[in-house]
DNA sequence: CTGGATCCATGATGATACTG
DNA sequence: CAGTATCATCATGGATCCAG
């Protein structure tokens, strides 16, 4: 049976929420179900490294302190988790470490390293957010992986990510997510010498605003990692 | 030696910053951080069951990782901790999580746990500000606990507290930490009845202000739990 | 006394295989 | 597809001890 029991003994709400969802998948499991409800299986494909009974000690774990619920009904295979409103206000806190997570902990992807299409679009959706470039207007590009697309839409206010190819984009960029993970991370210098894995069409002037936006070619931005230019310097992560 | 090592091997912001702050005590050691610098044996009491393994760990973990400091000056016996920037921007996660932890995840106190002044002055300003109460104007209380006081004020648009007793107090609450606790976790029935292991003075209309605000006599204030009052339901934690 | 280090026990997690 | 079963490993807790 399950022990499921991390225990602080302090009476804090820090410390009860850690000890709800403190422990090693919890919170990876509520960033997959914030993007919508999964399978056991595809849990299973997103998470990587767990193990079902892992996966399977989380979830129910997950499910008893009103996180997360389980939908199974007769005369279909499928279990959908899901989460409850509780979990669905975890999304500050996911936030908050996906913000912190930009900021402080971003390097090139490992050898090995899952590297999550939809991720990689959440975090950029939330770069181009926090550094609000003022465009010339609305704008439209299409982020075409080989796997799946995805479309970058700027309303003049802010922008935001939904699936799918997009309609009359302004630039379609055409890369994987590996390259596209490894120029997001690396300094100026490198990045511009990586350009050449990313394919971009569109009319000259939306291309050239894209670059910019960028830092894609050399002798104009700034040397610093894309993430990290959010505020201040850039930080080592040595592991 | 250490492993240091919690690996996800995801390429994804979230990810990376639990590696980082994701293991058990991390971000309890960051909270107590936020609020001041501290030293070993510090952080080994209001940390409470951890070990001084535990502790050397993963404060080894954390400066190497660039979010804590270790200041150890020579001539001096001790070793003050304290926070990076890149530790400090840790702050929103820690308050997502206490907020998260306030609405849903509170109970009263279990016995043996520990109860830490500092903690309870925490939730209950960030209780006040979220209900944002309106009151007849500006705001002192006096909250006076036997090893130590805080000064609650509100100075007509949100709610702070400071160490020590105030001066000028509109009222004065002697309890301790452990009955204050235990009144802002349970329904208003209960509530009302642990009236008594509360002291009150001041002006009248004052004390009857600050009773009405928490709901400290029967038949006015709605039956919830004052925490989760912040906005929906109670929730239920059942361990 | 502060700031640890050592040793051992135990509980949490990982790897692999298999099943309703 | 959605798990269970079994075994191995690793991180953590408890108790004790030690150096400046």
């Amino acid at each position: 049976m399950s022990k499921i029991a991390v225990k602080y003994h302090h009476f804090c709400p820090i410390a009860l929420a850690l000890e709800n969802i403190g422990d090693k998948w919890s919170l990876l499991i509520v960033r997959d179900l914030l993007d919508k409800p999964q399978r056991f299986t595809d849990l299973m494909v997103s998470l990587g490294k767990i193990t079902p009974r892992g996966l399977t000690l989380r979830l129910r774990e997950l499910e008893t302190a009103g996180i997360i619920e389980r939908d199974s009904q007769q005369g279909r295979r499928e279990v959908w988790y899901c989460l409850t409103p509780a979990g669905s206000e975890l999304l500050p806190v996911i936030d908050a470490l996906l913000n912190w997570g930009l900021r402080h902990a971003m390097r090139p992807p490992m050898p090995g390293e899952m590297v999550n299409p939809e991720l990689i679009m959440r975090g950029l959706t939330r770069t181009l957010n926090i550094r609000t470039k003022s465009l010339s207007g609305p704008t439209r590009w299409s982020m075409e992986f080989p796997q799946a697309a995805f479309t970058i839409s700027y309303d003049g206010k802010h922008w935001s990510t939904s699936q799918g190819t997009a309609q009359n984009p302004d630039v379609i960029i055409e890369t994987t997510p590996e390259s596209w993970a490894k120029i997001s991370t690396v300094g100026r210098t490198e990045r511009h010498q990586l350009t050449k894995s990313i394919h971009l069409s569109g009319e000259p002037e939306r291309i050239e605003e894209f670059i910019a936006i960028f830092g894609l070619r050399a002798g104009k931005a700034a040397d610093q990692k894309l993430d990290s230019s959010l505020k201040t310097k850039p930080t080592k992560n040595n592991h």
